[in-house]
DNA sequence: TATGACATGTAATCTGTTACATGATTAG
DNA sequence: CTAATCATGTAACAGATTACATGTCATA
């Protein structure tokens, strides 16, 4: 089976809450926090026809007087399962490098789609590679310190305080979710 | 004049220093903290026939016995200009939204190619983005908080901590580069 | 002489961008 | 009636990924 983008994934995290028209996903896209993922129709109406031709959405015209009206999409289960096994995944090395957004957009979806035990465990597996990148920088700093220029550093420090930021929200983030299933019901 | 992507961008970057070949360009792509642009030949190879294309570079096969040795990029004026026009552009909000590491490449090459005040400048610049932006994301929380899961919230959370962060190193970058001219040569 | 590092490239495929095109419905 | 918004799409193009192909040079 093709894989399936990041984008496959946001539309269809979004359609699990219910189903969705192409138009609706791209407003969401332009108007809400999700302005990091394209809003143009070039983009979406070609994903969604792929996430159909994978048998992971089933879209139905609403029935309507004109000609060509709106088409609402759903998750069809082998869509559901998709989504949920994207969310299980462990969190790696090269998700730390390459896709911190990936990371976050599954986590957004997790409590949702997978509930919270799952949710957690996504948490605590992103602390544990946390936990063994940052020395990594580190130490790559300091072999390199000495032979890049002052602004290279500073931004090479950047990435260090980002990734230290991003464990600090990791573990504030098991803190408040852990206590939020305690007390309110979920 | 085509647009110049971001890994052209690195690519003219890494060539002001010295002139680089494409193999050594992979390497510092695969080895260093720059892991996050690709080492792959069929990204780095087509992408420097490009910029050759645009005049922005010059390639000078290194004389040697063999048929095909090794080829040695240099920065052309017009690249060298493409690049120090790049790095002085004023930081915006989409910057923000859509290329927070383009930012930092930009600031990372900025000592080396423009100086001390041009960098100093863009840290003001972003600082001074940064500062009309975290309300918003504030208000966007609040507006929204109520709707959505507890992992959307916290992931949303996230992406305000993340800019926080980044406000913070910067305010420390100003001050340590101040501090730095100051006091050692440059 | 076989392995691995050096060194450069191409081809197929996929995805996204920009710009354009179409047509319905609603508000002024 | 006209403009804006709803709603869906296509076409041309750019760029990246993966996998493959080629060949040199040093060394064990």
């Amino acid at each position: 089976m093709r894989e399936i983008s990041n984008l496959g994934y946001a539309l269809l995290g979004l359609m699990h809450k219910h189903p969705q028209s192409g138009y609706d996903l791209r407003k969401i896209f332009s108007s809400t926090s999700m302005k990091t993922y394209s809003d143009s129709p070039g983009a979406i109406y070609p994903a969604l026809r792929r996430l159909q031709e994978q048998g992971l959405i089933n879209g139905k015209l609403e029935e309507g007087s004109g000609l060509r009206r709106r088409q609402l999409f759903r998750l069809a289960p082998p869509g559901l399962a998709a989504l949920k096994k994207w969310i299980r995944l462990p969190i790696t090395r090269k998700d730390l490098l390459w896709a911190q957004q990936e990371i976050m957009l599954r986590f957004a979806f997790a409590h949702q789609v997978v509930g919270a035990a799952p949710a957690i465990a996504l948490l605590k597996s992103l602390e544990a590679e946390l936990k063994t990148y940052i020395p990594v920088l580190h130490e790559e700093m300091r072999t390199m310190k000495s032979s890049i220029s002052i602004s290279a550093r500073l931004a090479f420090e950047f990435g260090i305080r980002g990734t230290e930021c991003l464990l600090s929200w990791t573990r504030y983030a098991i803190t408040t979710y852990e206590e939020e299933i305690r007390g309110g019901t979920s």
